[in-house]
DNA sequence: AGGATTGGATAGCGATAGTATCCAGCCAAG
DNA sequence: CTTGGCTGGATACTATCGCTATCCAATCCT
């Protein structure tokens, strides 16, 4: 198919998808001549995705490159690939290893992991985010103990659980690796519109009542 | 305290904390002369406030702004509170009541609130967030059952029952507004962490050890 | 033949979140 | 009491991001 119905199959503008093909989001179509190149469903698949990912997912181009990067990367195994995309999600700001602050909420992050006994690599990004969340929450006078990050703690278990059970490995990789990445991202923001929910609810529940 | 000193003690730059009053995010210093004010210690709270927001919680000043007003705010409740910061967080993206996808994405939204017997306002953008993410699901073809939603609603109402059961109603209202809005904030970032961490966990129990 | 459409390249734009500069006025040390 | 280093307040500048717009020459479609 031609750029055109690219776009509008898509619901992106021309100008944007050659955007996307510079950045390295889309593969080019293959040229039948000088000023002429053909696309196929793939294209317009991996264009739904990005669309995805950076409307609802509201992730940078940057993070979008790495992870089509990934999908694309035949060598990594499906169950690797979370993963791998979660570095591509990355901490969003970066660790500052000399503030002892910092230093102390790595401590507290590791020593929570290792309590828990769950397997996370010691380099992983996911490490650095809860550690920033720690050093805000101290700053502010909130210190963490265990037992606030408990149902926390078994919240995100019920999900994770639920989630890698239902990763699909025997459909095609090229589908199976795009609804993967897809509904780890989207699904993390439905867990943030139904938490928030859940909060207007309970909230209702128990203030409300008494008036 | 001097604008220097309160930089200095916030760890952000003098021309920030002026752009910040500029913007309303924090009030000026009570005058003393033409070209001196004076600052305390609740511009110095706030300022963490609005650091913690920015940094960790990623808001962008605008959503920062309504928070604050909304803290700023006597005649608001505590409990009412968080709900008010939510709609400061807003969908991020507005509704397109236009798309027919997006109508049907927002009565299947409707109704799994009137499944659930939550309490959530008819207006809440929390609907549209959710109904965003429908959408983008919809159309990579992974169409949402509420069965695929079970974990999620579980671990959404685990965390928001603790949550507003830990609100403290007591305090002094300036500090528990501002450990209130904060903690939801921070959490949510917590909550996400812990998510990823607890995937790759499964991921590496269920898939690791197969090898 | 000729107007519309492409690919490819380059330039421009609008929003966001700060930085930098300037200018007086002030205060405190010498 | 002067003088050098902060201030407050105003204005201007900058960098990044994520697109848009424009151009051009080569095609294609009729």
């Amino acid at each position: 198919m031609k750029i055109s119905e690219l776009s509008d199959r898509s619901g992106l503008p021309v100008q944007t998808i050659k955007y996307y093909i510079r950045e390295g989001l889309l593969p080019k179509g293959t040229a039948t001549a000088a000023t002429r190149a053909e696309y196929d469903g793939r294209h317009l698949d991996r264009l739904r995705l990005i669309k995805a990912l950076r409307e609802v997912g509201d992730l940078p181009i940057a993070s979008v490159q790495q992870i089509v990067a990934a999908v694309d990367d035949d060598d990594i195994p499906l169950h690797r690939l979370l993963g791998k995309a979660q570095y591509a999600l990355g901490p969003g700001t970066e660790p500052h290893p000399g503030d002892p602050d910092w230093r102390a909420a790595r401590e507290d992050v590791d020593a929570i992991i290792a309590e828990l006994g769950w397997r996370v690599l010691p380099n992983a990004p996911t490490r650095d985010l809860l550690a920033q969340a720690f050093v805000a929450l101290r700053r502010l006078g909130l210190p963490i103990v265990l037992t606030d990050l408990r149902p926390y703690i078994e919240a995100a278990e019920l999900i994770a659980d639920h989630e890698v059970g239902a990763l699909s490995v025997d459909e095609d990789r090229e589908k199976a690796v795009q609804t993967a990445v897809a509904t780890n991202v989207l699904y993390e923001r439905v867990l943030l519109a139904l938490r928030r929910m859940a909060q207007e609810n309970a909230s209702a529940v128990r203030f409300d009542d008494e008036a």
